[in-house]
This record gives structure tokens, sequence and C-alpha cells, in this order.
DNA sequence: CTCTCTGTTGAACGATGTTCAGCTGTAGTG
DNA sequence: CACTACAGCTGAACATCGTTCAACAGAGAG
């Protein structure tokens, strides 16, 4: 039984990692197993360990494959001005998260085991995400120093990260119905207003109205 | 060795909410088990399921506590200015998450089993924090309907949320230092001075600029 | 045709959450 | 004070999990 050679190292790692993806757009992430995706791609669970270090970082390539999947649709939308851009950008995310939410929740879940940091490679991709909210933010207000607008893009895509989770997860929901898409409206118009408005805001605190 | 008696139902779910977060704030909430909750109060597994349905429910309760921590330093903050209050109770979010990482690692990371329902208790804490947001709101523009000061509580503290998970779990560490607390200033700062200057927000929709 | 090497197996390990028959102390009854 | 009945708790068992690794068997070289 052993010694098949049916699969070259890169085929099985494209397998094992559509397996995963399969598994979990099916029945959800914690229905996830070493097993299960051996069995799925009819190999057993040993083999899945001389192509993958551990299930951590078979987990993080069909997780790359989800923020690549969200790369695209941001890119196709940064041709738009940038107030539109990023509407439409974070409107991808959601509508990505609202057609694969056991995907989404399987990038949101995951976390390296104690201490033992993000490959760089995986790295890269969240990287990634943020300098294209970046960019339009530059756009935006082109006078802003790099600093300005490194601080505005994360705090742009924390929030709407923060409402796309809750929404994926359904936490919204608590007393009564509530429309993300609004949400993220409310959000990006507000923040731009008068983010774009205000050049000296890094220096503005909380003072009163 | 049956039959001790030696603590109440009530002293027993005391003891096991206090091992859970003992553990999870010493070790992170991946080295939780049943078994380790069980020996740190000297019992067996078995017993925490005369006193838990289930593990999820125990840690339920454990993350309870933590909400109610929260809950009391934002009830501590909503008598300042509403602009400073919702600064200040973003700043109490932040400082616990930092104060006890593991803690908040474990609310944010726990999803209910496929399906089942948060419990009413539950929900009715989380629903507590988002309308002491809402208060706040209300405040700052008497004027708006109910629907649309739920609206922005929502996606304002959906915003801080998204902040603080990714500040707690190192994600934003990418690409050189960011500082949450400025972060948190920028979204509230940002997002009330426009929300609170325009009354018919609900209305507009991300155009041009 | 044989040897070597390597891809693959399958059994094992320790850990997990959960269940439950059965034991043993405690409380109630006579 | 003895006895019974019940309830609290145990401890072993089950199924599952990620991970390891000795051993095997098939492909390619000679």
């Amino acid at each position: 039984m052993a010694r098949r050679n049916e699969h070259s190292k890169a085929q099985l790692r494209t397998l094992a990692i559509a397996a995963v993806r399969a598994i979990v757009a099916e029945h959800g992430p914690e229905k996830l197993s070493v097993r299960k995706v051996a069995e799925r791609i009819g190999y057993t669970p040993g083999m899945l360990y001389h192509v993958f270090a551990c299930l951590d970082e078979l987990i993080l390539h069909a997780n790359a494959e989800t923020l690549d999947g969200l790369l695209q649709r941001m890119q196709a939308a940064s041709a738009l001005p940038p107030a539109e851009a990023l509407q439409a950008m974070a409107g991808q995310y959601l509508a990505m998260a609202r057609e694969e939410p056991h995907l989404w929740q399987l990038v949101f879940m995951h976390r390296m085991p104690q201490a033992v940091a993000v490959p760089a490679w995986y790295q890269q991709r969240t990287g990634q995400l943020f300098r294209l909210v970046e960019e339009q933010m530059a756009r935006l207000s082109a006078q802003r120093d790099a600093a300005a607008v490194h601080l505005a893009a994360r705090t742009l895509w924390s929030s709407v990260h923060g409402i796309s989770v809750l929404a994926v997860e359904n936490k919204l929901t608590i007393a009564g119905d509530v429309d993300e898409t609004a949400m993220l409206q409310s959000l990006i118009h507000h923040y731009l207003t008068s983010w774009a408005r205000d050049r000296d805001q890094e220096r503005v605190h909380g003072e009163d109205a």
C-alpha cells in the first residue's frame, strides 16, 4: 500500500488545501480535522505531515486563498474615486463574508499556537489589505503625511473588520435586526467626511463638545 | 470517595468559574480543559457535568464576568459629556483587553456549537454594552430617531470591538508599530464629528467627493 | 533482476469533551 | 440508634482529536 507516487508534493498540498476549504465550507470550521482531510483526498492522516508541518500550516494556506479572493475583489474596486472605492472594498469584505461564512470564520478564529509568529507569506497578504486601504486614504488627502495615512487606514479597516466579524458570527442580531451594509456605509461615510476635512486630527484628543 | 457534600451547587459553580478564569489568565485559552478545571478545584471532571451542561456553558459564565467588569468601568464613564464618555468607554475596553489579554481572547474566540443560540442571560450583557453606547449617542444628538441611534451605536461599538480584537491578537503589529489608543481616538473623534453634524446621514450613501 | 531509496501506511500516544453505572456518605424515618 | 433511600461524586470508559514514527512496498537506477 505504500509508495503510490500518484501525486507530486505540490499536488498533494493543493489537494489538501482544497479539501480543507470544502470541508469547512460545507460543515463549518469545528468539523475540520486532519483525518477528514486525509480521507477526502484518499490518503492517511500521516501523509499530511510530510507535506505540512502541522494542521495550523494547512489552515493558514486555506485562509490565504480566502484572503487572496478578497484582495482581488478589493483591487477591482480601487479604480473608483477614493471614497467610493473604500465603500466598495468594505462592501466586498461583507459580501464575501456572507457568501462563505464558514471560510471566513476559519480566517477569523484561527490563532497561531502560543507566541509562534505568523509566517511572512501570510503576513504579506494581510499587509497588502491594509496597503490597498492606505492607497485610497492617501488619494483622499494628499497633503497628509505617511504616518497619519497609516493610522487612519488601520483605524478604518480594523473597524470594517469589527463590523464584519460580528456580522458573520451573528452577534449583532441581539435586540432587533441590523443592516450591516448600512453600518459599513455609516462608518466609512462619517469617518472619511471628518478625516478628509480635518488636517490636524492627529493632535486632537477628545476634549469636550 | 463519593458524596462529599463539601460545597453547594452554587459554590461549585463559583469555584469552577474562578478556576477557568485563573487557568486562562495564567496560561491562555488553549490550555483550558475540563480536566484542568476539575483538578484545580479538587474534583473529578465528571462532577462539572452535574453543575454545567457542557464546557461551553462554563466558558460563557467566565466570559460573563469579564463583560461585567467592562460594564462597570463603562458605567463609571457615562457621567462625562457624551463625546468624552464614549472615548473613555473605548479606552476602558482597550485597557481591560491589555490588562487581561487571555481572558479577552476567551471572550472573543468562543463560539457556540453549531447554531446553538447564546443564552438570554449572556445576550443581556452584550445588549447592555450596546445600550450604554446608545445612551451617549442619544445625548449627543437628541433629535435623532431611535433607529438612527441604534445603527450608529452599533456601528461605532463594533468598530471599537474590531480595533480591540486586532490589538489583543497582535494582528496590527504587521509592518511597524501602531498605537491602538490613537486609533480609537481617531475613530471616535471622526465618526462623532460627522455624525453629530449631519442629521440626514441615514439617507446619504457614498456618492463622490 | 536486484538493490536502494522514498512515499506512504497504520498503529500507537497522549490529550481532549462527555457519559454513566455504581459507590458512599448524608439525611430522613421508625 | 439502626436502617433505608436518595443524591453527590467518582472513575472508568468512549469517541475523537493532532501528531509521531517504525516498517513496508513500489518505483527507478544499476
